[in-house]
DNA sequence: ATGACTCGTAAAACGAGA
């Protein structure tokens, strides 16, 4: 069962990216993020056309999650993240699919820093723990996946020399990321590549893919249940090439 | 280098992203 997530920076301005990598790939769940679209205008026809279910939260403009299934409907268990009733951005879904919990998360950039974004990252982080830690002691098989909006260390970047004073790269952030960890979650890709950067971000500007002067910012996360199924973990690199692409490429992780 | 790309939105050579 193969699981991906992709940060796909406006899902309708790149429909096509989308849609082509779907039917040459076929991963079996797809953990999308930056829609940037209402719920209305997420294109559930097209996808279901070549097979693939959705639940999404969608927001004007910004943000916006979603999970896709194929030839399978996804269960949606939660649409927000628990811990903060006035926070209405869209960055949250989860469902069951196939007797796995998939959540689809886009974390807050937290830029710049200091200042109300960083603290509304670091306080959606903590929610996030928090809610991570009751998934962990269901016990159940469950994968995290998303934009998590953190370099963990400098390994995950090709240089921090224009990075220091990002908020990616704050020590408050890999923290945070590193509470995760201490919970027990498996960090797929790095777990079955340890010496290869993996990134998964490119920035548009300064010919970053040509330099391959990559982020690694897309992460699956895994609970006990699921690790002890983990086959192999990557990135479809050769996506973030293409036309009209998002600056991120799908990163996944297949499951037994 | 408060830069650089890319886009949505609106009427700002702007803001958000990372």
């Amino acid at each position: 069962m193969k699981i991906a997530t992709y940060n796909i920076n406006n899902i309708n301005k790149r429909l096509s990216n989308l849609l082509r990598w779907l039917e040459a790939r076929e991963p079996d769940v797809v953990c999308l993020q930056e829609l940037k679209c209402t719920d209305v205008m997420f294109p559930s026809k097209q996808l279901s056309a070549i097979g693939y279910e959705a639940v999404w939260k969608g927001q004007k403009s910004w943000n916006g999650v979603a999970i896709l299934a194929k030839e399978r409907e996804p269960v949606l268990t939660r649409d927000s993240l628990p811990g903060d009733p006035d926070d209405i951005q869209s960055r949250y879904i989860e469902a069951a699919i196939n007797g796995i919990l998939i959540a689809s998360i886009y974390l807050p950039n937290g830029n710049p820093q200091p200042g109300p974004k960083f603290n509304y990252k670091l306080a959606w982080f903590e929610r996030l723990r928090s809610h991570a830690s009751d998934l962990w002691k269901m016990d159940v098989p469950a994968v995290l996946a998303g934009d998590l909006n953190v370099v963990p260390t400098d390994f995950d970047i090709y240089n921090t020399r224009s990075w220091l004073n990002n908020a990616l790269l704050q020590p408050e952030s890999r923290s945070a990321f590193g509470k995760l960890l201490q919970q027990g979650w498996i960090d797929a890709v790095r777990e079955l590549h340890p010496d290869e950067p993996m990134y998964s971000f490119w920035h548009y500007m300064r010919n970053s893919w040509e330099r391959d002067a990559g982020l690694r910012l897309d992460i699956l996360l895994l609970s006990k249940a699921a690790s002890k199924r983990l086959r192999s973990a990557g990135v479809d690199r050769d996506v973030r090439g293409h036309s009209n692409a998002s600056d991120h490429a799908p990163t996944w992780a297949e499951l037994d």
